[in-house]
Order: C-alpha cells, then sequence, then structure tokens
DNA sequence: TGAAATAGTTCACCTCTAGAATTATTCTGT
DNA sequence: ACAGAATAATTCTAGAGGTGAACTATTTCA
C-alpha cells in the first residue's frame, strides 16, 4: 500500500502533521524506490551498496547491525548482489568465521549512479521549497531524528555489546517487539 | 524494515533531507502501528474505521478507492472489522449490488480511542520540538504535500474515471501514483 | 431484451522477511 | 590443551500481507 497511515485527528485544526510526516516519508520512499528499481535496485540493495562504500570490508553481521536486519536476511542480499557482480565476499584471514564484504568495480560504478540518484531524488522531493525553507526543513527534521534517538546507524553495534536485554528506552526499537 | 532507504549524499553537507524525511516517516508509521496494535487493529484497520467514521454508508468500491487499495483487499479487510463487531455492511436498498458499510457502536468506540491515540501519537512525535517549530514544520509540510499532489484522499474517484489506461513506462507496480 | 458494466467475492499465488536449526570456526577457563 | 560456550554464515520452513484473474449477482443502456 501507501499511505494506509492515519489521520485520526479532527480535521481543521494543524493536527495532522504526524500523518503528514508518514505520508510524505512514504512518498519519498516510494519514489526513490522508482529511481532504484530503473537501475535494477531495490531499496535494500541501494542501502548495502552505500554502507559497503563507506565501511569495506564489512562483515555480514555487521552489516545486519547496521541495517537493522536480521543475518539470514543479508545473506540473501549479498547472495544477490554477488550474482550480479557487485559485491564479492572474501574470507576473512584473521578469523575464517565471517568475509569481508567489498564492492566489485562494478559495484563502485553502481555506487557512483545511486549517488547521482539521490541527489536528483533529493531536488525532486524538496523542489516546491525555497532554498532558505530547505535549511529550516533540514533543520527542524535533524532535531526530531536527534530527539528520536534515529542517529547515525553507528550505534547498533554498541547496541549490541550492551544490553542483551534490558532496553529501557525502547531505543530503536527494532528487533524488540514482535 | 524500516531505514532500509537512503543517505547517498555525501556526507557532511545538509543534503539528506530526503532521507530523513523518509526515515522520520518510517518511524513515525512504526510507532503508530505499534499504538495501534495496542487495541487490536492494524494501521489499515485503522485507516477503513477512519475514513468509515467521517463518510458512513460508503461502498466498498469507493472505500478501496480512497484507500488506494485494490477491492479483494477491501473485503478480507471489512470481512475481519465485521467478525471483530467494529462495522456492518447493509445492502443498499437503491443498488442491491453494493453495501453500505458502518460503523457499530463498538465500532465507533474504537474510533474514539483510535482519535486519542493519534493525539498521544502527534504528541510524542513532535516533542523534540517547540510550539513555534512545530507550527513551521506543519507548514512545510504541508507545503510539500501539495507541491507533490498528496491532496486529501478523494480525489482517487476522480483518477478512476479518467485515465483508464494509458501507462507508457509500464510500471509494474504502483498504482499509477495518484 | 441482450450485451456491457459494476460491486463484491473467492482463490491461487507472490514477495518479503523473520526465526529456528545447522555447520564451521574461534574464544574461554581451568 | 581441551571441553564447552560464543559467534558468523547458511538453509529451510512458515506466516503476513497483498495482488490479479476468474466468477456471481445486479444494474444500465442501446
Amino acid at each position: 500500500m501507501y499511505s494506509e497511515d492515519m489521520d485520526l485527528a479532527t480535521p481543521g485544526r494543524p493536527r495532522r502533521t504526524a500523518f503528514l510526516l508518514s505520508q510524505l516519508g512514504a512518498a519519498a520512499s516510494s519514489r526513490f524506490a522508482d529511481r532504484t528499481r530503473e537501475i535494477g535496485l531495490t531499496p535494500s540493495d541501494a542501502g548495502v551498496i552505500r554502507l559497503l562504500g563507506r565501511a569495506p570490508g564489512l562483515s555480514q553481521r555487521s552489516l545486519a547491525d547496521r541495517l537493522g536486519a536480521v543475518p539470514s536476511r543479508v545473506v540473501s542480499l549479498i547472495d544477490s548482489l554477488q550474482e550480479r557482480g557487485l559485491v564479492e565476499r572474501v574470507r576473512s584471514s584473521t578469523d575464517r568465521r565471517n568475509y569481508e564484504l567489498h564492492l566489485t568495480d562494478a559495484g563502485k560504478r553502481v555506487l557512483r549512479e545511486l549517488r547521482g540518484i539521490a541527489e536528483q531524488h533529493e531536488a525532486e522531493l524538496l523542489a516546491p521549497l525555497t532554498d532558505e525553507q530547505i535549511t529550516q526543513l533540514g533543520e527542524l527534521l535533524a532535531q526530531l531524528a536527534n530527539g528520536h534517538g534515529l542517529d547515525r546507524d553507528l550505534h547498533r553495534d554498541v547496541v549490541r555489546q550492551a544490553g542483551r536485554d534490558a532496553g529501557p528506552d525502547g531505543g530503536p526499537d527494532r528487533a524488540r517487539k514482535a
């Protein structure tokens, strides 16, 4: 679907900000997915390529952590990207349990394409706003994200190290909850 | 998943606004889903109840149009809500092909709960911002939504009337983007 | 009246993903 | 050094959620 989400607040008052945010977020994701599909990638594929671009040699396990995905999910993701020659698995020489994941040259080319796509996407999405408004929006969203602990994708290793259980802050909520 | 989406722009510059929007939108949707789950509803259920609250007597077909869903999907949605005694199907006396859908008293109670949930949700989501910032954000998001034609949920009937076909890009998924 | 359109339903199927069980390897304490 | 616990990756089963095609009942229209 797309916009199953709500707007339960009574109409009229500007109480539908959360709803708008969900809507726009879904629309943005969907548009982005359209664009990546044109070069044969799912958004998940793109996420993997992006991460491997900035952190080459990552193991599947930490990739899973950073994506907020489960390890078995990563297996099929990498399988698929490897079949298409975009990613390669290299057995770690120091710990032969895990792989070091790398982008191939083709993978790096795709990464560059992806950056272009992201730029276009950003431009298209923000087209209805003035430069000033864009800055404003960026700040507001960043503040929101911080306020809700939606930080960079790093900290997951930490989470993992630390509270094997005990997640009082309900943190990034992932996993949990089921 | 959750945040499969991108942040492909080079780090540093505030070029990740689209990414932030996707992230926050997904987070908002997910939080809302958590809350509705607590009263035994999926976000889709909540959407149906909301629409039937403001437009009682709707047919399944136009409900489908407004939700952006396919008719068969609506069948199971209504089946489920009817089994739980929240919605009832009444054969239209003027056109016995379709039903008039109504909330039962229990359904109306759930709708009220849902409004409370939406308010809490809104408050929690926007907690990191000042009142002034909330107003700003609301305006920016509204402007974005307008700019991208994410209007109210009505206009789908129009879409339906108009371009019955005309899909040159062969776009396999999305029911024609609205 | 007969053909086409429309509302709803059924059903078979598809994709996505989670979670448990399995194998290989490494680490730990004694 | 060795038994047992922990960790990385993989395989496989299963379930949610959703789509599209075929079917029935009713209405519209020429």
